[in-house]
DNA sequence: TGTACATCAGTGAACGCGCGTTCACTGATGTAC
DNA sequence: TGTACATCAGTGAACGCGCGTTCACTGATGTAC
């Protein structure tokens, strides 16, 4: 077969590489940004020439990719482990949080500005979903439900996105204004933006994260 | 004396052309953000040579930093004008809102993903201010004021970045959330994020926005 | 009003750089009999 | 256990490209007498 999961040396040896890639990709990213990733400058860190990186991924976008991917598994794993041993939903926000500010450009390669012309790929689209899910069912755990609001039954009405999620609106309404909410703070946070304002972040994250678990 | 207010023909050329210069700036980046911008691809545009530009702009830095400041100075205005013209909290943020989709990547250039290496220079802080402080008149002028909150207690021990402006804590919670949440809507909006989710991001926006007039 | 001079916008050649990517190749590792 | 062959990781040279930036220069525009 020499399928997918195959355990050979050789394959081991490649999957071993392909993380060393990896592995010193994130730092470039973490030093100077995801525009200013380059192959050859990996190579050379890896003792490398550059063309043999080209046995391993077959573009520069082709690593960007597979980084791309990482950070959303990452983050799933992050937030489903956490989950698993019964956080909350202030919890998973913590746990988030953390998760951002351990690597604030990892973060930024998801969520910030897009890399201009670079498209994600199909399959991260799924694992999109479940960090979505795991935060959708501590939205849907809380009691109290968030009261009816008039943008709760409109997303009533527009829950495609929910997957068939069993969501109560209040639940719907919650958990999007987490999401915005929370990304807005972190943002501008990781961007610097609170820089000098003389309060820490983590208490309006805090602030903002306590009123989410009253009401919408 | 020959100084910067001078409007000598030579003087009037000069802007001119750097203007025009900035207009191609602007396109390129709305095109292929501002990790793309290029001064030769710019002098090509219009029909000059590349050097021709170090004429008007010491380097690629240099026109990044008039970039910044054209931006900070756009929203400022048109945050000030839509103040001066009556609007309340809920206009301004509009008026934000607008900005920021006429030209999404001129929103993200100052509050997106930092441009790695690139430091802000001083000039901008005094425009920046001026963008706050619009905002934070209008959270104060607002009634009820925001009840008394954990939050708005810490900020009013923290508020050296308001500036001695004389807003009461719950404007001060008031604005800041405002400032958060409208940016987590938008730049998750920007970057394509709820594409494809089924709900208009408008909606959101407006409801995040309601709450906000009603208790922060 | 006309001439002499200074200012300055823009050119073209050049420098050095790093990029992504291709190609034909060497040499080591694994496989089959 | 040993030999013949296939696989495949990695190299080095090369291609073409565009970048930011410098420099010595030409030629037009403005200024002073």
């Amino acid at each position: 077969m020499t399928k997918a999961g195959a355990d050979t040396p050789r394959e081991r040896y490649r999957a071993q590489v392909r993380a060393e890639i990896t592995g010193h990709a994130w730092e470039q990213i973490a030093t100077a940004g995801a525009s200013a990733l380059s192959l050859n400058a990996i190579a050379k860190q890896m003792g490398m020439s550059g063309p043999a990186l080209y046995r391993y991924f077959t573009s520069r976008d082709d690593l960007i990719t597979e980084l791309v991917r990482e950070a959303y598994r990452s983050l799933a794993d992050t937030l489903r482990t956490a989950a698993a041993t019964g956080a909350d939903l202030a919890g998973l926000a913590h746990a988030l949080r953390g998760w951002a500010l351990a690597d604030p450009q990892r973060y930024l390669l998801i969520y910030g500005t897009p890399v201009p012309g670079y498209r994600a790929p199909e399959d991260v689209t799924a694992v999109s979903d479940e960090i979505m899910t795991t935060l959708l069912d501590a939205c849907a755990a809380l009691v109290p439900d968030g009261p009816a609001t008039p943008f709760g039954s409109y997303l009533a009405e527009h829950r495609d996105w929910a997957g068939g999620h069993p969501a109560a609106p209040g639940a719907l309404h919650r958990f999007l204004t987490l999401w915005t909410r929370l990304h807005g703070v972190l943002s501008l946070e990781l961007a610097g933006h609170f820089a000098g304002m003389g309060f820490d972040p983590a208490v309006l994250f805090a602030a903002e994260l306590d009123v989410l678990a009253h009401r919408p």
